[in-house]
Formats: C-alpha cells, sequence, structure tokens
RNA sequence: GCCGAAGUGGCGGAAUGGCAGACGCACUUGACUCAAAAUCAAGCGGGUUUCGACCUGUGUGGGUUCGAGUCCCACCUUCGGCACCA
C-alpha cells in the first residue's frame, strides 16, 4: 500500500494555508481568471457528492489554469436565507440563524478538506447584515428606476410552505420544494420588472459560451411571440377590449371572442340573465388550482350575453369567458377562429359555435382538414382574397392601424418575478408604508432594515414580521409620522442574483462594490453549477446585471461569459441518491479511507463530467490503486536518482517516452480545457504505464531524461491530485509548490513519427497492414498498399478503380 | 402533444467522416508466494475456424459516401424541458 492519506492532505492544507498560496495577487488583475461555482445552501448534513463533483472537480480545472500563468480568483460563500433552516427551527427550535451559522462552520471545514484554492478572504454569506444590507441597496435601486413594483394579481400560493412562489417556482403545478399542489390566490405582492429586459435577455444569448440546451431553455422560458393588438368594441356599451394575435391573417374566421375569466371587463358587460352563469364559472375557476387547470383538457366556458363587433365586417360577435384564455398572457383575451386554431375549434365544437374556414393551403395535396393551423392563401375574405397569410397579417393590421384599431406588438412568455415571500428568514423588504406618504423606500442611509431575532416565526399564511411589534411599527422616513413596515422577504433569489458582484470587494462598507474594479473582475469567466437554475437563478443574475448596467454602476452586459453544467452522481443502482431509496454515497468515509484526492479524481475519471452517472465502489478503488502505482514509480525514479550513473543518449527507447510524453501533454491539456476529465486522467495512466513500460524494457537507462518525463508527471497530475501531488514534487526533491511550477507545453516535433503504421483496406475492409515513411508520397504509398501482401488475394481477376489515401491513416482500394 | 439531448462489450466510458471499444473495472490464465492479498505479465464484443484466417457487430429500417458510431430521412426507447402562451 501506498502512503498517501488524509494525513498527506492535512500537511499540505497547512502548509498552503501558512503560505498563502491562493491568495488572489490584485496586482496581476490583468492577468486575472474569474472562476466560479454556484455557491451552496449551508444545510445541516454534511457536504454531499454533488458539493464535490461541483466544487473539486472544478477546482481542479483552475488549478490547471492558475499553472498555465492566469491569476485565479475562485471564491466561496453560502447562500444563507432560505426555507430550510426556518423549517428546521419550527421543528426543533433552534433559531435560523444560529443553525446556519453552525451549518457554514462545519462546511468550511470540510470545503478546506477538499482542498480547494477558495481564498477566503473574499467569503460571503448572504443572511449576515453586511451582505443583504446592499440586497436591499439593489431593491431601493431597482424601485427608483420603476423596477420594482407592487400589484395584486393572481399568484402562485403554497399551502404547506405557507408562502407566495415566483412561477419559475411552480413545476408541474406543484411546488418545487415541498411538491405540494400550488393554488391560485389574488394577493398584493412585490415584482421585478425582467419582462422590461426581455428582448435583451433573448437577443444576448446567442453570444454566451453556454450550453445550448440551457440557452434553448431561456429562450423557450421568454417565449417571443410577433403579432398584432386588435381593438374590439362592446355593442351596446362604452367599451372595448384589445385581443392579441399572432394570426390578424385569420380576422375574417372569428366568430366570437374569449375573454379570461378575470378580465376586468366581464362584470361591467355581462346581461343581467348570465350573471349567475358567469359568476358561478368565475368562482369554480379561481378555486381551482394549478394541478387541477393542468389535468383538465375539456373546455370549458360561459357565454356573457354580450356581443362584440368585428372591427373589419361590423358583424356581432359572442363574447364568452373561457379558463383557457388565460389573464396573464397578452391581453387576457382572444379572438377566436375555430378554422385555424385548435383550441379554438374544439372549443367551437362543445359549444356549437360557427367554423368559418379563411385559409386554404397554398398548394394542392395538401391535407386541409380542420382546424387547419399552417400558413396558406386567403378564402373567404373579401378584398384580401388571394393573399398569402404572411402579406394578409400586414395588410389587415396595417389598414386597422389607420383607423387605430390595431397596432404591431411583440410579446413575450415571460411573467414579472415575483419576488415577496411570507417568511421569516430572507432579507426585509426596505419599505416603510405611511398613512400620508403611502409607500416610502427607507433612505439608502437607513439600511440594513435589519431582521429581527426574536421572532414567532411559525408559519400561519401570515408574515412572521407582521407579529413582530418592534419591527413593523415605525416612523415614515418622509413625514415622520407613525407608519408600519414592509413585512414580506425577499426571495432568496434576489440574495443570489448578485452575490457574483459582491465576491470581488466583499467587505466594502461605502459601496456594494468599487465600479472601477468590477468592470476589471467581471465578467466571470468559468461559471459551474447545476442545470436546474437555467430558468431561475441563471436568468434573474443576467437581469440584474442588465438593470445594474443601465442604471450606471457596472460597465458589461452579461454575468457569465462560460458556463459548464456537471452532471448527476446517482446512487449504485443508478438511481437519484435520496435517502428513501438507502443508496446514498457519502463522501466522508471514502476520503477517510482513501484520502480526498482519491475521491476528487474517481469523480473526474468514472464519469463524463456533464452526464454523470452511477456511483461505483470497484471504481474509486481503481483509482486508489493509481494513485499507488504512481507513487511506486516516484520512489523507484528516487532509487534510480540514487544509484546515478546510465547513459545521456536519445535513442528508441527515450523517442517512445518521449512521444507519449508530448501526447499525454497535449492530451491532457486540450481534454482539461474541456471539461473532459476522465480521458484527462486516462491519459494520465496512460503516461505512467509507458513510464514502467521504458523501466522494464530499457536496460541502460537515460535517468536524467526518465527524471524530466517524471517531474512532468507530476506537474501534469497536480492538479486533479493536489496534494498527493505536492508530496510526490517533494519526494523527488523538488521546491515548493509544484503549483507554482509552469504548466508543460507540447513539443509538435516529438509527435513526428518517422515510420507510421497505415491500414490497407481493399472495398472499405481492412486487409493489411503497411509501414512507411511518415513523410512518404502518396504515390509512394499507394504502390507500397497494392504491393501488400496480404492484399493481392483481393486483387487478383478484378481490375483497381481507384485508390484513396489518406495521409498517416488508411488507404482504401476499390476493385470492381 | 411540442422542443431538445442521448442510445456503443458483462460494467464505467473513449473515438477532427478514416483500423470501433482508448483508459479503467470485472473476469480468465501465467509468474511471484507454503498460501492468500498486493504486484508483475498476457488474454478478454459475438460467431465460425483447417489456427493461416474469415464473417458479423455502435437502438431499428432506409439513404449519402471509396469509407458512417459519426452526416441525412423515418421509427423505437430513455432522459431533460415546456405544456391551453392565442
Amino acid at each position: 500500500m501506498g502512503s498517501y492519506s488524509t494525513k498527506v492532505d492535512r500537511k499540505w492544507q497547512e502548509r498552503w494555508e501558512k503560505t498563502r498560496l491562493y491568495s488572489f495577487d490584485r496586482s496581476r488583475v490583468d492577468k486575472k481568471l474569474y472562476c466560479l461555482e454556484m455557491f451552496s445552501y449551508p444545510s445541516g448534513a454534511k457536504l454531499h457528492v454533488g458539493h464535490w463533483y461541483n466544487y473539486g472537480v472544478t477546482d481542479s480545472w483552475a488549478r490547471m489554469k492558475r499553472m498555465q500563468g492566469y491569476e485565479v480568483f475562485q471564491p466561496m460563500g453560502f447562500d444563507a436565507f432560505g426555507l430550510p433552516a426556518e423549517n428546521f427551527a419550527i421543528k426543533t427550535g433552534v433559531h435560523p440563524y444560529d443553525s446556519t451559522m453552525a451549518n457554514i462552520a462545519t462546511m468550511q471545514e470540510q470545503l478546506k478538506q477538499m482542498g480547494g484554492m477558495f481564498d477566503w478572504d473574499y467569503e460571503l454569506s448572504t443572511c449576515e447584515p453586511e451582505y443583504y444590507k446592499w440586497t436591499q441597496w439593489m431593491f431601493l435601486q431597482l424601485y427608483k428606476a420603476g423596477l420594482a413594483y407592487r400589484k395584486e394579481a393572481p399568484v402562485n400560493w403554497c399551502e404547506h410552505c405557507q408562502t407566495v412562489l415566483a412561477n419559475e417556482q411552480v413545476i408541474d403545478g406543484c411546488c418545487e420544494r415541498c411538491d405540494q399542489e400550488v393554488t391560485r390566490r389574488n394577493l398584493t405582492q412585490w415584482f421585478f420588472k425582467i419582462t422590461e429586459y426581455a428582448d435583451e435577455l433573448l437577443e444576448k444569448l446567442d453570444e454566451l459560451d453556454w450550453p445550448e440546451k440551457t440557452k434553448q431553455m431561456q429562450r423557450h422560458w421568454i417565449g417571443k411571440s410577433v403579432g398584432a393588438d386588435i381593438t374590439f368594441n362592446v355593442i351596446g356599451h362604452e367599451a372595448s377590449f384589445t385581443v392579441f394575435t399572432t394570426r390578424a391573417d385569420t380576422l375574417l374566421g372569428a366568430t366570437y371572442v374569449v375573454l379570461a375569466p378575470e378580465h376586468p371587463l366581464v362584470e361591467q358587460i355581462t346581461t343581467p340573465e348570465q350573471q349567475a352563469e358567469v359568476q358561478a364559472y368565475q368562482n369554480e375557476v379561481a378555486k381551482q388550482s394549478e394541478l387541477d387547470r393542468l389535468t383538465t383538457t375539456e373546455k370549458t366556458g360561459v357565454f356573457t350575453g354580450a356581443y362584440a363587433e368585428h372591427p373589419l365586417t361590423g358583424v356581432k360577435l359572442p363574447i364568452w369567458i373561457a379558463d383557457y384564455v388565460l389573464a396573464s398572457y397578452g391581453t387576457g383575451a382572444v379572438m377566436a377562429v375555430p378554422a385555424h386554431d385548435e383550441r379554438d375549434f374544439e372549443f367551437a365544437e362543445k359549444f356549437d359555435l360557427p367554423i368559418v374556414r379563411v385559409v386554404r393551403p397554398a398548394s394542392d395535396g395538401v391535407d386541409d382538414c380542420l382546424p387547419f393551423t399552417d400558413y396558406g392563401v386567403l378564402v373567404n375574405s373579401g378584398v384580401y382574397d388571394g393573399l398569402t397569410s404572411e402579406a394578409a397579417k400586414e395588410r389587415i393590421v396595417a389598414q386597422l392601424a389607420k383607423v387605430g384599431r390595431a397596432e404591431f406588438r411583440t410579446n413575450y412568455r415571460l411573467r414579472d418575478w415575483l419576488v415577496s415571500r411570507q417568511r421569516y428568514w430572507g432579507a426585509p423588504i426596505p419599505i416603510v408604508y405611511c398613512p400620508e406618504c403611502g409607500t416610502v423606500p427607507v433612505p439608502e442611509s437607513e439600511l440594513p432594515v435589519e431582521l429581527p431575532y426574536d421572532v414567532e416565526f411559525t408559519p400561519d399564511g401570515k408574515s412572521p414580521l407582521a407579529k413582530a411589534e418592534d419591527f413593523v411599527h415605525t416612523s415614515c422616513p418622509q413625514c415622520g409620522s407613525a407608519a408600519e413596515r414592509e413585512v414580506d422577504t425577499l426571495d432568496t433569489f434576489v440574495c443570489s442574483s448578485w452575490y457574483f458582484l459582491r465576491f470581488p470587494d466583499p467587505h466594502n462598507s461605502e459601496v456594494p462594490f468599487d465600479k472601477e474594479w468590477i468592470n476589471k473582475m467581471l465578467p466571470v469567466d468559468m461559471y459551474v453549477g447545476g442545470a436546474e437554475h437555467a430558468c431561475m437563478h441563471l436568468l434573474y443574475a443576467r437581469f440584474f446585471t442588465k438593470a445594474l448596467r443601465d442604471l450606471g454602476y457596472l460597465d458589461f452586459d452579461e454575468p457569465f461569459t462560460k458556463l459548464v453544467h456537471q452532471g448527476i452522481i446517482l446512487g449504485p443502482d443508478g438511481n437519484r441518491m435520496s435517502k428513501s431509496r438507502g443508496n446514498v454515497v457519502s463522501p466522508d468515509g471514502y476520503i477517510a479511507e482513501f484520502g480526498s484526492d482519491v475521491f476528487r479524481m474517481y469523480l473526474q475519471f468514472g464519469f463524463n463530467y456533464i452526464e454523470g452517472g452511477p456511483w461505483s465502489e470497484d471504481g474509486i478503488r481503481a483509482v486508489a490503486r493509481f494513485v499507488d502505482r504512481v507513487e511506486r514509480f516516484i520512489d523507484r525514479m528516487v532509487e534510480l536518482k540514487a544509484q546515478g550513473g546510465g547513459k545521456t543518449t536519445i535513442d528508441k527507447g527515450e523517442k517512445e517516452l518521449n512521444f507519449v510524453r508530448h501526447q499525454s501533454i497535449k492530451g491532457i491539456t486540450e481534454d482539461a480545457d474541456k471539461f473532459q476529465f476522465n480521458t484527462a486522467i486516462s491519459r494520465l495512466m496512460e503516461l505512467t504505464n509507458a513510464l514502467y513500460r521504458y523501466d522494464n524494457e530499457q536496460d541502460e537507462k537515460n535517468v536524467a531524461f526518465l527524471s524530466e518525463v517524471t517531474d512532468d508527471l507530476v506537474r501534469l497530475m497536480a492538479p486533479f491530485a493536489p496534494h498527493f501531488s505536492e508530496e510526490m514534487w517533494e519526494r523527488l526533491g523538488n521546491s515548493y509548490s509544484v503549483f507554482n511550477q509552469a504548466w508543460p507545453e507540447h513539443d509538435p516535433a516529438a509527435l513526428e513519427r518517422e515510420v507510421v503504421e497505415m491500414a490497407v483496406q481493399v472495398n472499405g475492409r481492412v486487409r493489411d497492414r503497411i509501414e512507411v515513411a511518415a513523410d512518404a508520397s502518396e504515390e509512394d504509398v499507394r504502390a507500397i498498399a497494392l504491393a501488400a501482401e496480404k492484399v493481392q488475394p483481393y486483387l487478383e481477376g478484378v481490375s483497381v478503380r481507384k485508390v484513396i489515401v489518406i495521409p498517416k491513416r488508411i488507404v482504401n482500394i476499390v476493385v470492381g
């Protein structure tokens, strides 16, 4: 057995700390590389495999970059506000602040055991007043800019968590946190106007070096759709309403219109006879949970008794309400064209409403049964007959625009971000309600609005802060009269939407960050974290960056230049790890047994990083064996050097070893750069195998050369097994630290072979192999291939039609 | 239903359109050992074999190409996202 263990880990952790090896040198900011992993929630449990996979493996990438000469900035902090701490408190009585602080201390300890290059001088924690003061400041800046506002709206309510949720936090109609059904409630809540940036958030995606899948998810989430608003007058009322449509070309096919049940016009226009039915329907819809709504496929709706006037023909169109029209999208009203829309068609069939075709397929032979939703050529549309859908859209909207009845318009699926939460453990919203002055922002000089410690935080649907008398009662910052504080707290996603901006300057008490400094340090060059944040954190952070840019606080457009998502490590049974399945792999035991580098290196070697996969007990043992194998060779090297002697010439054996050496340097550098750690490690194994082969096969060794290659092996291994490599580096008699060594660069000349083996195919099947000079001409290769012994039988009695020569790889002889 | 990704040995996983299965695990054999472990060496997709080889093989079926795991079309399966967005 080798000597590597947690003892070696500790030795080097202490040395690194004492010598401040990883301390960020601000004077080298021109060489900076900001490498960031998504910070973690300080839960009571210890670091899990996922943390290691994210932080440990990314740290190896950052270490390589350091050796390549970058000044790496890799901070670590804690996303410390949030529901779990509060729920834990409700269960056990331990205050969220106390449990969070204890958890942070434990996690720090464990992160240090991992051996990451984190510079703890830059640590931050979102639940500290030092930090959330500036979260509140952010809120105020957005408020002043009109990007934070309060409104009453139907919002998602989780009965179990006793709070509202953002759209992004509702998954299949259920709370993302507790899986309980989400219901809709009309509540007055705070929103951030992320929709203001919808277009830029969409456009700028093209420039980002992000996984295509993630960009696609954001594109879809933003959901740009180009169309027009068309206004309909209500017959017999001084009222009108506007619909949004992407198919203005089908306007002549509109046979009725539908308002969302919550549409404000409904009360006004409903006829007395329909009153009861309409109200009953509205109540029923309001009662429905999101889940009911998703699972009901059958269309429902009620006639209001009122009619609208078709804007082109003046024809009477019945006005219905139905819950397939959403209050929160577009204008909350649609023109129904059953002939050319599946939903309208279904509804019209069920309620026996007229269906009029106004588009037919542009070419014959196309299935034209109704509903026909493709573009085509207009019919039954008077002066517009014969136009294509595309042309008709333009023409019809332009026509109506002249009389102020339509305009072109773009809509987005993205909704504004609901940020208030009826919970205790979050940043208080810095707003005061004054009976005289109304909604008043807390002056910046009075920040932070501190979260009081002694609060009754049992959830009952009211914000816990509402019960803290000392907190609630205050005086109005404007007029001084008695006033009340906002008692909701901010969604924790608000805290994490700007933490990467605070990291380079985390203790600044004057401003959230220094503009000049941040412009040098940002954007983050490499951001690594889970894919589950695609439409939440990653979208919010982009929004914050853009808003702060427009407010003049920073000068860049995007926060994260390059993004990588790690995969998920599954349990040994191939399922997601969960306590109930009993397949949870916890790092601690393995680290105690094998040392942290073996654990880290297995995570790099055993999986495709992006994909993840099932944990394997045998896999980690294989890595432990490899580490031992390297150590044995290092000891052998020390012995050889002590013996002295040997030759100094570079012969066949040396050339072969040198080839593998430079091939490894090239491959490891390229692979690790691409986060392909599994192949990088396998190349380390190949280099190790080559060293053994050389030692076994060469009777007379070039010890100086062998020593050079061995040093390279340790340099190349250092990012992936940092503690072990330091130890080996020292054992080889080299000076501290291997991480101050330059990363090896490959010599292209060493990769040029004099003789190469090529496969010879006849009609695509390999029949022989030939050895030719690497610089042989195509004619020479062709001649040698045609003369190859084992291809002869295949050339008899046929004629050679063609010979394809791919230099250094293959020859294909086509016969027939 | 729509959008996207992926299907390769017993397993984890490799392969700029150019010798499929790198590297490793498991397994088999041999060396060392009193023995085991560890280590070292060799073999290891499937089938046929006169032991020289030959055939077949990357989810299924077609296609493009001198040549396809890789590109194109259709389908099947799995996973992820969205789900009345007008």
